[in-house]
DNA sequence: GCAATAGTGTCTTTGAGACACTATAGG
DNA sequence: CCTATAGTGTCTCAAAGACACTATTGC
């Protein structure tokens, strides 16, 4: 039997059905707080609950494609220009939706901060909240989200995805703040600001400095923009804790 | 319409059809050399190209459990309690399979030094190929050891994972010969054993030392096995690369 | 003036890497 | 004896972090 003859006598009705979802972490940073994009489900199952946004990938889609569409119809255009969208990981335990076998492809994506979500979808509702507050979610989500953050806050350290977060222009401050969210603790101001500068190819200077200093006084700022690196060297290292190393 | 009444009347063919496999970038090394386990297909399409072992993934069966299994399949038991598998990443573009539209779930392995593969499944041959001369291989599995090879380097750097490649009880020039042959340089043999030696949890003795001394002389070694830590603090990190850094 | 932030100077400690060297084995 | 490897000593340089300090702004 040849390819073709093959191809033909094939049936795609043979192989046991399986449905593919994708689900997108979403991540932004509001008020200094880091936030992920949540909808309300308008429709079982767990209509009510609150979820991360997806939805099922349509025939001759990419799974990028998916998942970019995902998160447009509920953040609205804009965004994806600048937005980073990048393959998380793939959730298909049998079980984990009460419907059917459905593999969810999980994405993560990192966006500047955003005035509000709006609902798409079969979403009831879409906003964003901040990820401490994101609990009981529906299917296996609590632990996408998991998964999410642990990647975003290594992603932080080697990359230069931090500016990802911020608008195009920013100041070090303000990146300063988005591994403050990320990452949940402080960093030294000082030294944050030189390590930034020393490493080659994080950002450039645009020459321009804020219009205004600091709500609460202050100089004024230089301006910077994502530079052409696509990895740091050396690397922003968190402090070694402890746990999470045994 | 409540949730119950919503599955009863949910059918699964009402949505389009999706074969889900599993296919494993599993690497070994074989006289100093990074290998990876190939397969040569016995059943179309691409019957008698070489391609990563892999299958279709069960009905009732985690995607785990079936990278598990097709691993099993071509290698044998015995390897499994050592080798470390994790999942690498998913492939979905359309038309990647001619057959239909066949979502792909990656997996990365890294296992002991083994004798020899063996067919399984739906493979006609299965055997070690050294990983520059696996080229031309079926479907897209060129890009997905590509990206297992990329994976499999990073994480030497930062995790103790170096040590699945090697027996229980290994001396440290041997697991420099794990580093050299996966980063694909030598690496400074006296600097590398005091940075094995003073990262924490990294390797504990065992006490004992080799029974005679290396081929062509030298004197008996320690022998170490593998100690607690998750994660290397600090890293090893490989000399950094201008290209790959832009 | 006061408080807050931007940005720089400097010192200490740690780690990476180069190089040299000794000791121990096989052939 | 020769060679290869195990393992250590030591020096230099880069980088991280602590701390101090100046300068500039809003209120």
């Amino acid at each position: 039997m040849g390819e073709e003859e093959f191809l033909a006598g094939y049936d795609a009705r043979d192989y046991p059905a399986v449905a593919v979802t994708v689900d997108v972490v979403a991540l932004t940073i509001r008020a200094g707080r880091l936030c992920v994009l949540l909808v309300e489900r308008g429709e079982h199952p767990f209509a009510g609950h609150r979820a991360l946004p997806g939805g099922f990938v349509r025939p001759d889609e990419t799974l990028d494609a998916a998942a970019l569409r995902e998160l447009t119809e509920e953040t609205g255009l804009g965004v994806l220009e600048r937005a980073h969208l990048e393959q998380l990981k793939t959730y298909g335990d049998p079980g984990r939706d009460p419907r059917m076998r459905v593999l969810s492809v999980a994405y993560l994506a990192f966006a500047p901060s955003l005035p509000e979500a709006r609902a798409g979808g079969d979403a009831s509702a879409a906003y964003w909240v901040p990820v401490e507050e994101a609990s009981g979610l529906a299917f296996d989500h609590g632990a996408v989200l998991a998964d999410g953050l642990d990647r975003a806050r290594a992603k932080l350290e080697y990359t230069p995805l931090a500016t990802a977060f911020v608008e195009r222009e920013f100041t070090i401050g303000e990146l300063r703040q988005v591994y403050a969210a990320v990452w949940g603790e402080e960093l030294h101001a000082g030294n944050f600001h030189r390590k930034v500068l020393s490493v080659p190819g994080f950002v450039e200077s645009t020459g321009g400095t804020t219009a205004k200093g600091g709500e609460r006084g202050g100089p004024r700022a230089k301006l910077y923009r994502a530079g052409d690196a696509r990895l740091l060297h050396p690397a922003l290292l968190r402090p070694a804790r402890e746990d999470g190393i045994r």
